[in-house]
This record gives structure tokens, C-alpha cells and sequence, in this order.
DNA sequence: CGTTCAACCTGGGCGC
DNA sequence: TGCGCCCAGGTTGAAC
């Protein structure tokens, strides 16, 4: 089944237009004029649009960079404009508020010195539970900031690590190594549940409402947040207050009664 | 092997 | 209103 906007097949450039101030843009534009895009995939957290040149355009969006279809929130960050020959297609604009993420034109040889196996593990929703449980048991680091490690797993974001573990029962942060089979176990099998959903619902739009779905919409997954963003408030299955740490400098929210 | 810190950026929210 | 903080779904490299 064709997705809503594929942009496989047929679809062509017509022109390529990065706004004035793109540092981070390194190749030049018109190098993309007229190539036809024959694929678009994800690698962990990455978007690639392969073209026929058998290079690929590489969006890394990181934390506020958004690929939209049709009009962006605003004109300020718009980073890049994706023109295609039938008139029909929408436009693609990446827009990106903070200007931390990326774009990259990479060969074959260039996608696998940056995405392969030395930099990025299998993806967290291909991985087998042996090959997950593996990528971390022997770990002595905490499991949470382990779980964000894009070279064990790849794909698994700070907020799905903290309802992974909620969801497993597991503290954030007991050692990976100490954590016997069961309790990977669990954490594998919540990781494929909530990734799964968090992907229906199209993503979580928190506060500043920053997150939004390729059509400029907030997503859903938000309102099943079991404790990420909830401090204080009540854990829905023991009431004791959710508590947030900080490890690797990053917010964790978990449940200190229920997780273990 | 692992941790900590700073850096890359903009902007919303909050306390004063 | 304004200012000065803190915070943010991510990643990288340096220092220890």
C-alpha cells in the first residue's frame, strides 16, 4: 500500500531552494536538481530519501526538526524545500525551530561509514529479544541512559526509555548487568509495544507543542505518557508520587515504588 | 570501559 | 514588562 505522501517512484525534483543561512547543509543544492527519489526509509532516528543517483538525502531532526508536508508553522526556520515535478505533490519543508539537526547527501559507502553497524545498533523495532538482551547485559552502566545508546539499540528516544522502564518495572537505574532475563525480557517486550503505539498515535506533542506529525498535527501518544513529564503526580498503579532524576543529563521520571 | 561537561541553537515558561 | 534562569523528544567530542 502507497503511504499518504510516498514520495517513491516517479516523483522528480524540479528544484531545491535551502533558505539563505543553512551551515549545517553540506553539499550544494542544486546537485539534487531532477534526481528521482526511488525510496524513503528511517535508520534508528534518521529519515532517508535514496535517489536514483544511488545517493541519499539524510535528515537527522534531533530534537525540534520537523519533515512537513505542505505549509510550516512558521517561515522563520524554514531550512529546505523540496520541489517536485508533478505539479500535484505537495511540497517537503524542513523546518526546524533549533537548527540542531542535520542534512546530509551521502553515497552508499558514505551511509554506511556514518549509519552502519560500527555507529548504529539494529533498529529497536527488528531486533530479536536474544540479539536486544545481548546488546546490553553485560553493561555496568545504568539501564536507562544504556537504553539511549544509539550504538547498542538504535531508534529508543529519552522519553519511550523512561515509559519502557515504567512499563517493565524496572528502576532506571539499576545496572545493566544486573538485571536478570525476565526483566530484559520485559524491557524488550515493552520497548516493541510502546514504540509500536507511540508510532500510531503519531508521537507525543509535549508543552511547547514542538513535536508535530508530518501534516503539522499534534500527536496523540502524549495522553498515554505513564510517567514521562508527570513529576509528582500520582502513579496509576500505586499512587505513589512520580519522582524526575536527571542521569546523563537527561530527565528520567519513573515510579520509585513499582520499578525495582 | 564509563561518566561528566560543554557545545550546538531557539524559544516557552517561570519566579522575581 | 523585563530579566535571568531552567527546560526541551539529540548527538558529539574532549577531558578525566
Amino acid at each position: 500500500m502507497r503511504r499518504r505522501h510516498d514520495l517513491s517512484s516517479r516523483t522528480r525534483w524540479t528544484s531545491l531552494s535551502p533558505s539563505a543561512d543553512v551551515p549545517f547543509l553540506a553539499f550544494d543544492a542544486p546537485t539534487l536538481d531532477r534526481k528521482n527519489v526511488v525510496r524513503t526509509r528511517r535508520i534508528g532516528k534518521r529519515v532517508l530519501l535514496d535517489l536514483d543517483s544511488s545517493e541519499s538525502l539524510v535528515f537527522q531532526p534531533k530534537m525540534a526538526g520537523l519533515l512537513l508536508v505542505g505549509q510550516p508553522p512558521s517561515e522563520a526556520h524554514v531550512r529546505m524545500r523540496l520541489f517536485f515535478e508533478c505539479g500535484s505533490e505537495p511540497e517537503v519543508i524542513y523546518w526546524d525551530r533549533r537548527g540542531l539537526g542535520t542534512i546530509h547527501l551521502w553515497s552508499l559507502e558514505q551511509i554506511e561509514e556514518h549509519l552502519g553497524p560500527s555507529k548504529l545498533g539494529p533498529d529497536a523495532l527488528a531486533i530479536s529479544e536474544s540479539d536486544f538482551r545481548l546488546a546490553f547485559c553485560e553493561l555496568k552502566r545504568e539501564v536507562k541512559p544504556a537504553l539511549l545508546d544509539q550504538s547498542k539499540v538504535a531508534g529508543i528516544g529519552n522519553l519511550y526509555a523512561s515509559e519502557i522502564l515504567y512499563t517493565a518495572k524496572v528502576h532506571p537505574e539499576r545496572r545493566c548487568n544486573e538485571l536478570n532475563r525476565s526483566q530484559w525480557s520485559r524491557i524488550y517486550r515493552a520497548s516493541i509495544d510502546i514504540l509500536q503505539e507511540a508510532i500510531l498515535r503519531e508521537g507525543s506533542t509535549l508543552g511547547d507543542g514542538t513535536y508535530r506529525n508530518a501534516q503539522n498535527n499534534p500527536g496523540e501518544y502524549q495522553h498515554q505518557h505513564k510517567v514521562y513529564d508527570r513529576a509528582d503526580d500520582p502513579c496509576f498503579r500505586c499512587k505513589t508520587s512520580i519522582l524526575r532524576i536527571v542521569q546523563s543529563q537527561r530527565s528520567t521520571f519513573f515510579c520509585p515504588r513499582c520499578q525495582k
